[in-house]
Parts: C-alpha cells; sequence; structure tokens
DNA sequence: CAGTATCCAGATCGATACTG
DNA sequence: CAGTATCGATCTGGATACTG
C-alpha cells in the first residue's frame, strides 16, 4: 500500500485538471450538478422513473417517492426538467394529466452515479466500524 | 437508442437491489454518506488533502480550502475523521500542531468519486445548452 | 389531478469574539 | 495555533389551505 496512495491522488489530480479547463460559471454549474445529486430527493425520483421505464404521473410519482411533499417533489421535477434529466408532457384533459419520463441524459447520469453508490453502500459496514471507534475513544 | 434506456434502466435495478439488501440503518448511513459529497467543503478538502499527499495543518488546510470558515472547517474535519476518510494527529507542542492526513479509505473514495465528477463536468455544455432552451419558452 | 401560495420550524453557515 | 461559543441571516423543507 506504500505507494498505492501516490497513484491515487494522481488519479486525482486529473479531475483538478479538467476542473481548471472550465470556466468560472462552468465550474459552478458542474458543482451544482454534484450537489442536487445529493439533495433529500433527486437521485431517488430520478431511480423511480429510471425503474418505471416510462411515463409516470405526478401523484404516482409521490406514492412512490415516499414522504416527499407535493412542494418539494414538485421543485425538484422542475430542477430536473431544467437540466433535461427528464420530461414533462402535459395534457389538455379534464382532470389534467401531466406524465414524467426519464431522458437518455437521466438514464446516462444515473449510470454513471452507479458505481459510486455501490462502492458507498458495499463500505457501509466498513464506515459502522469506523464510527464505533471514533465514538469508544 | 430503442433499448439502450431498458439497458440503462436494467442497470440501475441492480442498484435497488443492492440497497434493498441494506437494513434501515445501513440504507441511511449510504444516503448520509452520498449527500456528504455534495456539501460544501467535505469533497474539496478531502481533494486538497489528497492532492497534498501528506499531512495538512489546520491553518493551510483554511488557506487552500478558499472561502471556508473556521467553524465550518472545523465540522467537516471532524466529519470526515469520523467516518475513516482522514486521521487527525495532535501534538502536544506550543503553540498546538494538529496535522490531518488523508486515509486509504478516502482517497479509494475519491477514486470512485472521479468518474462522476468528470461526466458532469464534460456533461456542462449540454447542461447549459438544455437550460437556455428551457428558459427561452 | 396537479399543482400554487403561505406560514413556520429547524438546520446551516458566516462573522465575530474569546481561549487553552 | 487550533480551535470553541454565540449570534444572526439565510436556506430548506414540511404542513396546510387554496385553485384552474
Amino acid at each position: 500500500m506504500g505507494n498505492s496512495g501516490k497513484v491515487e491522488a494522481n488519479r486525482w489530480e486529473e479531475i483538478n485538471a479538467a476542473c481548471d479547463a472550465l470556466s468560472e460559471t462552468e465550474e459552478e454549474l458542474t458543482r451544482e450538478m454534484v450537489m442536487r445529486l445529493a439533495d433529500k430527493w433527486s437521485l431517488w425520483t430520478l431511480a423511480i422513473l429510471a425503474e418505471e421505464d416510462g411515463p409516470l404521473r405526478f401523484t404516482r410519482l409521490m406514492e412512490r417517492v415516499e414522504g416527499v411533499s407535493q412542494k418539494s417533489l414538485t421543485k425538484t421535477l422542475r430542477a430536473l426538467e431544467r437540466d433535461g434529466l427528464i420530461t414533462r408532457q402535459i395534457f389538455a384533459e379534464v382532470p389534467p394529466r401531466v406524465e414524467y419520463t426519464i431522458t437518455a441524459l437521466g438514464l446516462e447520469l444515473l449510470s454513471h452515479v452507479e458505481p459510486l453508490w455501490n462502492w458507498v453502500a458495499r463500505s457501509v459496514p466498513q464506515f459502522q466500524r469506523t464510527r464505533q471507534e471514533f465514538e469508544a475513544r
């Protein structure tokens, strides 16, 4: 493990290099996107839509994304739509119908989130141990 | 692109399967870890420590993580330490010296964050275009 | 049905002052 | 030097009521 740290560090420097190539605005946008992924509902909502593999109405989404409020779901959906990760189609009917569908970009994003999420999930026992040691001091 | 959506969706279902295997507490911890990655300072601090490839003192860290307050940096460092992503070594000297170092686990985490971050950074132009279209309506 | 509008509680974070 | 303590502005998000 002596130089594995060095390897990893170098790999991380590549990210910084890639980031430095971005303008201030672009760097901010990158950060914003990454932060959105971790907010309370975005990833979950996106995952539900991916799982569904088809359109879902607002109320169905609220049922599946357990615990979300109307306000938060609306806000989440607007942000996802704005970034092109989902589409929102309104049907001129009574009662109104609105269908949300994940886009190719949204699916691509999820495919890049997956490895990280899996690693974290697999590492949970490790984190639990570390925390217990930390608290035992 | 007809069935690429299906492929991606199936891949995402694997995540859900992996997540379902976790207990409530573990799932919560996974979410908590992922969310921490996106908070304002954690990832940046971790990246600085990875880049440094060696110990850094509190004040040096504050200089490099531009804009962070003492309070936020302290909180961030405690959380990272608690999860075993960095170590904190105190030297019994006057004036006191405290050195922070990234751990192997921290480096491993960064290596899994990198691909996602890079993809988002590369996709920034796409997001910018999408947003402009969205606002033009 | 699919929202919007309003109010409110809790968390977050920076600035500032102080300390072992 | 490396924090802690405190205050206040800001943000987030839930609950509730209302609407095209």
